[in-house]
DNA sequence: CTTAAAGTACGAAGATATTCGTACAAAGAC
DNA sequence: GTCTTTGTACGAATATCTTCGTACTTTAAG
């Protein structure tokens, strides 16, 4: 499967949130926090072909159609790193996580979080 | 500055390593480890179309021009990081840190220098 | 019944990326 | 000098994504 567009993304994220959603719904949370509107259908569109390509599943509720992510989220997620592990940073997992805790400030109970994933990583290892 | 397309990156992966190479050479590269081989004037193309962007910068080496990265590798790597934890994770590093940890295979060293750079990050704070 | 409102479908225009053929220029081989 | 090789420039075809207008359908209002 192909990676989702930045469009898509988008789209996904507020199913992902949302569980499911009406293109309404999709359609205003989208625009909601963004500077440029877009036209209902651009919405409408774009959800159309992500249901042709598979992205995203849809059930009639009467006229309306309600909309799923067919993705889970974490998959998602771990084809988009693995994406940018592959493009951008050579295959080196580390190289890519000491450069996303380098740049961005990540709060005293997130890097405990981290630390203790990697301490539990390191004892099933053995 | 807008991201690099993917076919820039690949480019721009080369460069980095290389520090500067001739369109040939890039082209060699980049067919290196491809299946699909691309004409070379497609690689010159790109070339061009980066350096109209200002993403390469390009000296004149009698007739062959010998190109450039003008960006920084870091830079650029935090760009794209920081471009996917918005798209993806909700601006939650911690979020992609876990991710990136869980879905590869990262050796002992990467794991111990990850964890050094956490501790240091934690002692700084204080 | 007629009209307005709320939906979906879809074609087509616009934007950007990619790919390559062809044209041209300079250097080297003979 | 002529021809071949090595190089750049650039237009044009193709592909993909994004955007929106317009058409059509169904429901709700009056």
């Amino acid at each position: 499967m192909s990676k989702p567009t930045d469009s898509e993304l988008a789209i996904l994220q507020i199913l992902w949130d949302k569980g499911e959603a009406s293109v309404k719904e999709v359609h205003q949370a989208l625009n909601a926090d963004r500077a440029d509107e877009k036209a209902y259908t651009t919405t409408l569109k774009i959800l159309q072909i992500m249901l042709d390509k598979g992205l995203v599943e849809r059930e009639a509720q009467g006229r309306k159609h309600i909309y799923q992510p067919s993705s889970q989220k974490k998959e998602t997620q771990k084809q988009l790193i693995q994406d940018l592990l592959l493009s951008a940073f050579k295959g080196s997992t580390s190289a890519l996580v000491l450069q996303a805790l380098g740049s961005s400030d990540t709060s005293e109970e997130e890097l405990e979080e981290i630390k203790s994933l990697i301490e539990k990583m390191q004892k099933t290892r053995k």
